[in-house]
Parts: C-alpha cells; sequence; structure tokens
DNA sequence: AAGCATATCAACCGCCTGGTA
DNA sequence: ATACCAGGCGGTTGATATGCT
C-alpha cells in the first residue's frame, strides 16, 4: 500500500527558503533529479514532489540564466519557434541554453500582456499621460511585436491546422473577404492559425503583418478555381515613409489606421480588406490537403519573409529586451 | 514622498499521460 | 481492467520591483 499525501502531513506552499533549496539541493545531488516525492515521504520537506521538481527546474538547475534578460538572438528565437510550435514553451525551451519554460512562457505572455494592453486601453486614441510619456520612453520600446495565436496544436510536435485566416488581400490578385476590427485583429481566437504580428517601435513605426491571402492565378498549380490560401504576392518595392509615431496610440484608434499604412509601406495592400477569424474567407477551393500544408500558411509563404532582403536596411533594428 | 500603473517573476493549479500496484 | 500516483506541461495568479506623475 501506498503512503498517500494526507499521510504526509500538510504541504507548505508559497516561496521557497534557502533551507529548502539546500536540503533540495543535496537530494538532488545524492539521488540525481528525479524521485521528487520520495523527499516528502522521506521528511526532508513539506513540499510536493511537482512544487520540488519545479524548484529545481525552474531555480536550482545549474547553468540557468537567472535573472539575465532574453539576449536579441535570445528573442529571436522564441518567436520564430513560437511560430513553429505554438505555445510549446518546454520544447521552446529546449532550444535556449539557460531557459526554462517559465521563463520564455513569462517572456511571452508579458510581450502579449504589454500589447493587448496598449490596444484594447479604452482611452488608446487619446492616452493618458502616462501612457504617452512611455511612448517616448525606452519602456515603450518593451513592445517590439504581437503575434497571436497561429494554430492549435493537440499533441507535441504536431500542430493542427485549422483555418488559415485572418487578413486577406485585394490586390490584383486578392479577392475581398471580410473586414476585421482591430480588436479582432489583435484578439483573434485562439484556435486562428495565421499570425498577426504588428511591431511597435517609436523609431520603426510598424509593422510586421503576416497573414495569408489568395494566389495569384498564374501561380496557381492545382485546376481548381484560383484561390488556395497562399503567401501575399504584393511587395513593397520602396523604402516606407517615414510615420509620426509620436501620435500612434491615435493612429492604432483610427480605423483607417491600416489602410493608412499600407498606402505608406505597400500601396498595393492599402485596399485589402480583412477578414475575420473564423470567417468564411477561405471557403474557396485549394489545392491538396490544405489543413495539413503549413507551406501553404506559414513558413516561407508570409508577408514578412517575401519583403526584399535589404527592405529593412535604412531603419534601425528592433530593440531586443536587453536593451529595454 | 506618495500613489498609481505596469512589468517581471515565482509558484500554484488543473489537466494529461504513462507507469505500476 | 481499474485506480492511483508521479511527472510533465501550459495557463494563471499573486507578490514584488520599477517607473512615472
Amino acid at each position: 500500500m501506498r503512503r498517500t499525501y494526507d499521510d504526509l502531513g500538510e504541504i507548505k506552499k508559497g516561496p521557497w527558503k534557502s533551507e529548502e533549496d539546500e536540503v533540495l539541493l543535496k537530494h538532488v545531488k545524492k539521488y540525481g533529479p528525479k524521485d521528487w516525492s520520495s523527499i516528502r515521504s522521506k521528511g526532508l520537506l513539506q513540499r510536493t514532489g511537482k512544487s520540488c521538481r519545479l524548484r529545481w527546474v525552474n531555480k536550482l538547475r545549474p547553468n540557468l540564466k537567472n535573472g539575465v534578460k532574453f539576449s536579441a538572438q535570445e528573442e529571436q528565437t522564441v518567436i520564430q519557434l513560437q511560430r513553429e510550435f505554438g505555445n510549446k514553451w518546454a520544447r521552446i525551451a529546449t532550444h535556449l541554453p539557460g531557459r526554462t519554460d517559465n521563463d520564455v512562457k513569462n517572456f511571452w505572455s508579458s510581450r502579449q500582456k504589454r500589447l493587448a494592453r496598449v490596444l484594447h486601453s479604452p482611452s488608446r486614441s487619446s492616452p493618458p499621460k502616462s501612457q504617452k510619456s512611455r511612448i517616448a520612453s525606452p519602456a515603450l520600446h518593451k513592445v517590439p511585436t504581437f503575434e497571436a495565436p497561429k494554430r492549435s496544436s493537440s499533441t507535441d510536435g504536431e500542430s493542427s491546422v485549422t483555418s488559415p485566416k485572418t487578413l486577406s488581400c485585394s490586390s490584383s490578385y486578392c479577392e475581398p473577404i471580410k473586414m476585421v476590427s482591430l480588436p479582432e485583429l489583435m484578439n483573434p481566437t485562439t484556435t486562428t492559425n495565421t499570425t498577426n504580428m504588428l511591431s511597435f517601435d517609436h523609431n520603426q513605426p510598424l509593422c510586421q503583418l503576416e497573414y495569408t491571402v489568395r494566389n495569384p492565378p498564374e501561380e496557381n498549380s492545382c485546376n481548381e478555381p484560383p484561390n488556395p490560401l497562399q503567401h501575399v504576392p504584393c511587395l513593397p518595392q520602396h523604402p516606407p515613409p517615414p510615420i509620426d509615431t509620436n501620435d500612434i496610440f491615435t493612429q492604432l484608434g483610427d480605423p483607417n489606421f491600416f489602410a493608412g499604412f499600407y498606402h505608406g509601406y505597400a500601396p498595393e495592400l492599402a485596399q485589402f480588406p480583412y477578414m475575420t477569424p473564423g470567417g468564411d474567407g477561405e471557403s474557396g477551393g485549394s489545392c491538396g490537403n490544405q489543413e495539413n500544408d503549413d507551406s501553404m500558411i506559414f513558413g516561407p509563404d508570409t508577408f514578412i519573409d517575401d519583403f526584399p532582403i535589404d527592405m529593412f536596411d535604412n531603419i534601425e533594428p528592433f530593440p531586443s529586451p536587453s536593451d529595454w
């Protein structure tokens, strides 16, 4: 008969004390990072095995970068891997030496919160003084990007693609679909698969918008009617004009903001209608099994990836968290 | 200096999966 | 076959730190 938690007295919760850490470290040194529950069953600590494991993984494990901000490289890695894997923080963390899933998760959610707060603030068209002051402060640099969930993932390592949509294009090859409101754009449903990525920087006004659009007929390799979701063919061929970012909050509150943005950055995209997550804009025929073909929706087939390589040469790079 | 808003981080909770009695 | 438990993971929360007015 195994002993149950009830046999072992009250469970201690809350912040760990250094004495507890020492006990935990001793145990790991002796037995290795396993048998967490035995720590309690032996009466060494009144912590659950889960709590012990978490403490070890997040704080006591060797070579952790505790208290070190994410470098620009790490930030890019997280963005890239999140795009690839979704919210698989543990998996992403394996690519970041010294970082835990908790680190990655906190890093990401912090960014999400920041932008969500900015964009969902009812006063964003007339931000409070405190927010306005932050626009020019280093703190605003902490809002470099926002990326909505791209896909739903049911099992580790296998993401299921459900409904690739969010923004669509209406250039010469693109069909009008639906309008999407800014709140929808910035707060898509969790099963929305397309990435909406906005980037903010007072030096680098905007913007990374990543979405899928319909294919130009001549690029459509299947025999069905020409509208499989495909990458954006509309590319800006000129440097972006300056934007007055001192008033970015006002601009974000303007329903014509994105249209204005495209007029400046990519005139071909200026008349894009946006379509809502969950809309039926993708209902048109597609080649093969679209649901399992990430390459049609993500990866290189994204707006940002189709920009000319040197298009950002004239602007400053994103601030990295290490610069915040 | 006080008060407020926001950012960061540590830890917990609930769910899931696999192993074992 | 079933129940229980340990471990792993993602989401969430609460405490604390920081910055601004």
